[in-house]
This record gives structure tokens, sequence and C-alpha cells, in this order.
RNA sequence: GGGCCGGUAACUCAGUUGGCAGAGUACUGGCCUUUUAAGCCAGGAGUCGCAGGUUCGAAUCCUGCCCGGCCCA
């Protein structure tokens, strides 16, 4: 952070000579009745007549924004958490020396209290006029300019709070993100499923094939991972006897950031006993297609400039035969690993050589070449049992795994499967997955959770299971192009 | 990790061929009692991201680094 410059010190040296005075600058004994939006809304219809009939006087408080000054009257907008309202300070109401206060110590910015009857202005502004008003909190510094706002993306993230003040649209999305979240859970609690928080701190990271971050634990002396998912936790409560469970809370990731990634970023995970992958496409339709109905009032949104339309039934297609129809990729170059990397090669989609397992090249050329040609809602099917560890073989055609992904814009936004129930299969797909890692491969971990498999030895009853990217659907139900605009604090490399 | 773009006053931004560091907002002083980015007059405000280099002279050219954005991987 920077020194102080002439600006600041100017301000705070002004400050200071207010508190000289006797008065307070951070008081805490002013109470609003009103909110500036409610009253916007309560007092829309009243022209100047019918306010001055109510005979009522409001209280309100909150950041002062812009002024206009005209020498014995000053106005003036305040902003609360509902909105804003212009507020008229004339010298002749609120007396000589509280004008003479306000127009020498109170600066935009400042948090300020008011208190007056509400009249309409000339030009048909819902206006308090201010009996009263003093300082409630003041601000050392200027906000940014009142026209253009905080445009800085950086300091837009380091500084959410000016973000916050400065920009509607920045308050609407994180409000936007809250109804989203909040939908969610009322979804699964009314649907019968319990909401359970599980450990964020594993000794052994699993549930995902993903680079964790690692921490000590000083007191036992053992190293702790930050979860990479929740499922192996959310399984054993399945054992447990909870036959609903949910959890709706943060993942981590040891990855690169992007505009699709976050190192911490928020999950939904819910499993439900005696139910299919089927079953959950359904019920993912139901929840997708219900959330835009809940947020637009239609099924249909608007992303970047395209329409998506999340009305069910949505089509479902075949891994294997995405990557042939849509990615382009001849039926041949799949069968052999040498076709896969010159193939791939060809394309500039970058593969690592060494990859021993051919369905993992698979899934890099579909996340190249399929998933960004899938724009509407689509469910991928049937992913090869080499890259699905944790789900359950398709009773028919046990190399695939009844399994989805839903991808929207683009982007995977749901994966979901029958769950593996049988210790024994569970146990063999680990070991494969671990025999057949490259050298130090950090995304799987060189351990087996040897109690979440004594878990499945106890009996895991048939289920389904789906993992929602919560910043994601953040981002197409508020049309926000990176991650980072739907995370009040996404992280940056800290200030020099 | 690679490519491209950006970092100049608290904020939003100009800055030409290398020649005194600029505007608007905000701030300070003055005028103005129904304004809407109010207006008018005057004023103060800078580690030009950081460190080197070239040059009589660098915000500007060169090198390295830091921070951010977008794209690619």
């Amino acid at each position: 952070m920077k020194e102080e410059s002439a600006v600041l010190e100017a301000r705070r040296k002004k400050a200071e000579e207010f508190e000289k005075l006797g008065y307070p600058l951070f008081p805490n004994d002013f109470r609003p009745t009103d909110r500036a939006g409610v009253l916007q809304e309560l007092f829309k219809d009243y022209d100047y007549e019918a306010l001055e009939k109510l005979g009522k006087t409001f209280r309100l408080a909150g950041r002062m924004m812009a002024r206009r000054d005209f020498g014995k009257a000053v106005f003036t907008h305040i902003q609360d958490e509902t909105g804003r309202i212009q507020v008229f300070v004339k010298r002749d109401e609120v007396g000589e020396e509280k004008f003479k206060l306000f127009k020498k110590y109170f600066d935009i910015g400042d948090l300020i209290g008011v208190e007056g009857p509400l009249f309409r202005t000339k030009t048909g502004e819902l206006t308090v006029l201010a009996k009263d008003i003093r300082l409630v909190t003041k601000a050392f510094r200027p906000l940014p300019e009142k026209f253009h706002g905080l445009r800085d993306t950086e300091l837009r993230y380091r500084m959410r709070y000016v973000d916050l003040i400065m920009n509607p649209r920045v308050r609407e999305i994180f409000r936007t993100r809250t109804r989203i979240i909040q939908y969610l859970r009322d979804y699964f609690i009314s649907n019968g499923f319990l909401e359970v928080e599980t450990p964020m701190m594993q000794p052994i990271p699993g549930g995902a094939t993903a680079r964790p971050f690692k921490t000590h634990h000083h007191a036992l002396d053992m190293e702790l991972y930050l979860r990479i998912a929740p499922e192996l936790y959310l399984k054993r409560l399945l054992v447990g006897g909870f036959e609903r469970v949910f959890e709706l809370n943060r993942n981590f990731r040891n990855e690169g950031i992007s505009t699709q990634h976050n190192p911490e970023f928020t999950m939904l995970e819910f499993y439900e006993a005696y139910a299919t992958h089927e079953d959950l496409m359904r019920r993912t339709e139901e929840i997708f297609s219900g959330l835009a109905r809940e947020l637009t009032g239609d099924t249909k949104i608007t992303y970047q400039g395209q329409t998506i339309d999340f009305t069910p039934p949505w089509p479902r297609i075949p891994f294997k035969q995405a990557l042939i129809e849509i990615g382009g990729v001849p039926d041949e170059v799949l069968e052999s690993k040498e076709k896969i990397l010159a193939f791939a090669d060809e394309r500039g989609i970058k593969v690592d050589p060494r990859e021993p397992v051919r369905e993992k090249l698979w899934a890099k050329l579909f996340d190249a070449l399929v998933e960004p040609k899938l724009v509407q809602p689509t469910f991928i099917t049937e992913f090869p049992v080499e890259i699905s560890p944790l789900a359950r073989r398709n009773d028919r055609d046990p190399s695939i795994t009844d399994r989805f992904e839903l991808i929207v814009a683009g982007r995977e936004v749901a994966n979901a499967f029958s769950e593996l129930n049988d210790p024994r299969d569970q146990r063999a797909r680990f070991e494969e997955q671990i025999r057949k890692r490259l050298a130090d491969d950090p995304e799987i971990h060189p351990e087996i959770d040897e109690d979440f498999i004594r878990a499945l030895e106890y009996g895991m009853p048939p289920a389904a299971g789906e993992g929602i990217g919560i910043d994601r659907v953040v981002m197409l139900f508020t049309d926000s192009p990176s991650i980072r605009e739907v995370i009040l604090f996404p992280h940056l490399r800290p200030e020099v």
C-alpha cells in the first residue's frame, strides 16, 4: 500500500479538525429506521402533495455518493444496501451551524445520517428534506471517480469493498449468487436430502484427480491435505445409513488460475441411495430448468450473447460418439496411442507422450475438440472406466461406466454417476490408477484410502451421486465471462 | 509455461518524432436556496510499476524483473 498522498493527508487533517471541535468521527448511536430503496418503492406513485400530506419524517443512514452545492443549499445522494435516495440539505432547514459543518467537514464517501420529511423536487425526484444531518462514519479515503467508477480490474478485485460501493452490477451478481445457492439448498432439503459437513482437511486426498494443497498439523505432527472433493466422505455416510445427503462447500485444487479456475471453488455434491445416473439426469434437468425459471421466469438464459435453453429433455451423447461425431476424431485414431499423439500434435493439442492410459488421451481430445462446441445443455454419457475410477461399470459393457457430464456453454458444469459399491472392484481401480500413474504425477495420490474401502466392505447401498460446480453455474446465470467476477475475493498475487 | 496488451495524481484517462508532467473527476478557496456527471472563477496535488542501460536530455528507446488482463497450452 502506498504512503499517504497529499489528497489523503488533507482529508485526514480535516477530519481531525472536526474531531477536535468535539464531533466523533465514528459514533455508534445513530439508528436508521428507513432505507433508501424501500422508500423509493413505497412512495414511487406519490406526488408532491401526497408526500406533504404524509406529515411523516424518515431517518436514514447511507454513504454520500454525490454532491451538488448551491451555496446555501446542497443536493446529495446517499446509498444504503437497498439503493439510493437524494437528500436536500438546506441552510434554512438544518440551521446555520450544522449547515456550515456539513459543507466544511462532510465528504463524498462518508457515511451520514439524515432525518426529515420526503418531498418531490421540480424534476420529480423523491428526496429527503434534511431537518437534521450528522456524520456517522468518516471516510479517510476518497471514492473513485463518480462517472466511470472503479474500472481497473486489478483494483476491483484487490479492493472489492470499493468495487461493491461503486458498481451496482457487482452487488447484483453476488446477490444472485446467494439466491442460486439458497435455491439449491432449498431444493435438496425439500427433496429429503440431509445437508452435511465433511472434512476439509484430509489425510489422503481423494474423490477427484487433482493436485492438492498440502498442510501440516503440528500437534499431531502429520501431513494433511485440503480436500479436492468431499466424495469419499459423503459415500461413507451412505454406508452409515443416510440415504440422501448433500454438501455445499469449498474444494481446493492446487492448479493454474484462469477465467475458469480459482484455487478454491464451491462445489455441490449430492448422493442418493437407490437411484441411478439416469435418475440424476432427470434431476439435473429439473434443477437447472427450475433455477432458470426462478431467476428469469423462463427456462432460457443469455450467456455472452448466446441463448441457452434449459428446457428438458437435453440431448445425451455417448463419450466416444461425441469424440467421433462432434470432435471429428476418426474412429481408427482412437484405437492406438501413437495415432492419438500424432493426431493431437497436428491440431496443436498438448498431450504428454508418456501418458500410459489411452483413455486419458481421449479425455484431452474431448476437452479440446468436443467441449467448446457444446453450447446447449448436453449430457455426455458412457465414459470409459479408466477415467472414471469411482463410477459403477455398465451392466452390459464393463468397459464403460454409468456416468455423465453436463456440458453447458462449452464447459463442464456437472459430473455424476451411479456409484461403484463393490469394494473389490474399487480396490482394483485404485490400484490400477496408482500403478499406471506417471512417476510423481501430483494429481494422483500414491496411497489408497483404506478406510474408504473398509466402509464399502460394510455395504454401501446402490446409489448415484453428482457434483455441480457452483461458480460455473453462477457465471452462467449472471452472464459473467470470468470466474473471478463471481467470487468475492478471487486469489491474486500479493501487492508489492 | 508461451504469445499479445496494459501499469502516468486518490479515480478515469491523454501524453505526437526523445525536449518544462497534462485533462476531467475528487480535493482546497470564492459565487450560487430545486440540482442530476449541476454551473462559473481560482488553486494545490506525481517514486510516469521497479531496477539497470543508451542519450546532452527518457513517461517515451533497449534489457531484466514485478503486478494485472486476454488468448493459447
